[in-house]
DNA sequence: CGGTGGACCTGCTGGC
DNA sequence: TGCCAGCAGGTCCACC
């Protein structure tokens, strides 16, 4: 589910909300995610409050007192959902943070691939989740040269270079399609066929799609909502996406689907050679 | 080392 | 209507 734009709309709504927030009760009601939330993870956020919202990569970072950071990652079908105390819990709501006794913030994941923590903020920048992020895509570290010399010399297709996230940090199946369906590029190109200009301008594609993507408050395929349990937008203006069968927006040929290793990817043969 | 394929989960959809 | 296969936005690990 949520990539760069998706956890980017979800910080931006939550930095409206929580800091100054104090955590009233923590719930741990499902320890089984990806890898077991730890035993400490409640003691550790119980009565601290909240002082930011902050995003590195997709991973979502929200700062407390006391120099510790909840590390939350969403998986495929994570939500972090700002709520009234007093709605109905629901099926799959993993973690329930109470905040000053009114709302909660509540962690609810069907397939538990997330990832929830609370860490001091030595042990959060030694982690390997984070030393191994590439530079953010609106960070001018990323950039045509980095991606060329990455590039250079590398088998894999292109699409999952693109969704490496040592190579650029935020990126997924969905926008690692759209971004390359606006470089002209197919998704099973062998990096190392791509030249210097097509590299430029993949390069340069990645923060406009995104940026796009993060004005249409992300997309929801099916699970993504955002901090307030509203539907993204972006679905509705994806090229490529889930889009196998029907008609390219820009030229009218089928759009077509591929297996690249386990995963779809998607594009049109006229607009990308 | 680089690259690939499967495992981890639940839920939904489409074919029979 | 039921059953089963296949698929889903991500990450990590074993294996070649």
């Amino acid at each position: 589910m949520p990539e760069l734009p998706e956890v980017e709309t979800i910080c931006r709504g939550l930095r409206q909300l929580l800091p100054g927030r104090r955590i009233t009760n923590v719930e741990v009601r499902e320890p089984r995610l990806r890898s077991r939330v730890d035993g400490d993870f409640s003691s550790r956020l119980l009565g601290r409050t909240i002082l930011a919202v902050g995003r590195r990569g997709k991973y979502l970072l929200v700062f407390l007192e006391g120099e510790r950071v909840w590390l939350s990652h969403l998986g495929m079908s994570g939500k972090l959902i700002f709520v009234a105390a007093s709605k109905p819990r629901e099926k799959h709501d993993h973690i329930i943070v109470g905040l000053d006794g009114s709302h909660e913030l509540r962690y609810h994941d069907p397939r538990r691939f997330g990832l929830a923590a609370v860490v001091s903020h030595s042990e959060l920048s030694s982690m390997p989740q984070m030393r191994n992020l590439g530079p953010d895509p609106f960070d001018s570290r990323f950039n045509g040269a980095r991606l060329y010399s990455l590039a250079r010399g590398c088998r894999r297709r292109i699409r999952d270079l693109l969704i490496d996230q040592r190579v650029v940090a935020g990126l997924g199946n969905i926008y690692a399609n759209e971004i390359l369906f606006r470089a002209g590029i197919r998704p099973t190109t062998r990096a190392w066929k791509l030249g210097r200009g097509s590299i430029e301008t993949l390069a340069n594609r990645v923060p406009k799609v995104l940026r796009e993507a993060i004005r249409w408050c992300g997309t929801s395929f099916s699970d993504y909502r955002d901090a307030e349990d509203r539907f993204g937008e972006f679905q509705n203006h994806l090229n490529v996406y889930d889009r196998a069968g029907e008609k390219c927006r820009v030229c009218g040929v089928k759009i077509k689907r591929v297996a690249i290793g386990n995963r779809s990817a998607f594009y049109c043969p006229r607009c990308q050679r």
